[in-house]
DNA sequence: GACTCTATAGTTAGTTG
DNA sequence: ACAACTAACTATAGAGT
């Protein structure tokens, strides 16, 4: 009755590296969620452009970025950036089933959406001019060189964007199995573990 | 004694952007300097390699990194490779609190993306098409009134797809004009701890 | 490994100087 | 505009499932 407590509840930890593998990998999980929260919370609270990407001890990627995190690091490197980047994005080291995580998803994916929306303007203002009906009539290889120029160079821009077929996202909440299919990462983190073993064998 | 509380202490608040603009910026502040308080724990205590840029509203430039944002920066781009997750997704409503709904909205989204994958790669056969020389080359309207024909059907095909423009919903307040100010250099924060540095501007 | 629970450490909104 | 303070909110260490 007295002074039965359940747990011990949180302590107080030093901050320097988690001897223990397990209690680290744990901490990180924890602590890896609570700064994608922080990041959205904060990219929602001010408006803020946020990029974060952290290896994981073992080598996973994970990232987050407002409005996506090409185009924060574009900023970053004083690329100066008006709208008409390439859309890309990944995301990477899911399993998460996460309200946070997929929230962060969303927010990319929204943003991404918004420029998508964009390119679909462009080319229905090209497809009109193309279907117009004086176009067509006259010789083009003399008349109108310089419009013809001129599509031809949108589309070639436009066909740029098109070029490269979207991979689509996973689902996240998807039963536990076909995560972390992605493919070998050339870079892995040197950690004592060397990467806790059999994370992705495409088998 | 008094009932009199001195302040009411700090309060619950909802996730969105905060309409006071000095609110704003104290919380901005604060929550920036708490973030990169958690990316310091989180490198120390796992030995993750995280980056972080947070681009203020007012378009100043705070980043972090370990052992050295580049070369994170790097190593993520290095790993990538054979295929862009190109993610375009369209949701609607957006600040569900559970898995079930947004696993739900994600798998509408992937529904988007398949069509606009189609959509993209007609674009790009066309586009193909109509960049071909030998298509320039020669007198369209006697000669390749076929293919024309085609070509016409096919941009006519293709904006009708365009031509509706899905509802894209609200991003989360994104005050975001595209301010392509050239900001200071990067500053590079190393030890986040202690704080205040001073993030100002003289507007 | 990932989720739950609990007590408590840590963060921060609102206020005051 | 920032620093200190207060009180409340949030994150999380440790342990169990």
């Amino acid at each position: 009755m007295s002074g039965g407590k359940k747990t011990r509840g949180r302590q107080k930890i030093e901050i320097k590296k988690i001897s223990n593998e397990r209690s680290m990998q744990v901490a990180f999980s924890k602590r890896r969620n609570g700064l994608f929260q922080k990041a959205y919370e904060l990219f929602t609270l001010c408006g803020a452009y946020v990029a974060l990407i952290i290896f994981s001890p073992s080598g996973k990627v994970f990232s987050f970025g407002n409005p996506d995190l090409y185009t924060v690091i574009d900023r970053y490197f004083s690329r100066v950036p008006p709208v008409n980047n390439n859309i890309r994005q990944f995301i990477e080291g899911f399993p998460s089933t996460n309200v946070r995580d997929l929230n962060a998803q969303l927010t990319q994916a929204n943003d991404a959406l918004d420029r998508e929306k964009k390119r679909g303007d462009d080319l229905s203002h090209i497809c009109k001019m193309i279907e117009d009906p004086s176009w067509w009539a006259s010789p083009i290889d003399e008349m109108n060189k310089d419009q013809l120029e001129l599509l031809k160079k949108a589309l070639e821009e436009l066909n740029k964007n098109v070029a490269e077929p979207a991979d689509r996202l996973e689902i996240l909440g998807a039963p536990a199995q076909t995560q972390q299919a992605q493919m070998s990462p050339p870079h892995v983190f040197q950690n004592p573990m060397g990467g806790g073993g059999g994370e992705n064998g495409p088998s």
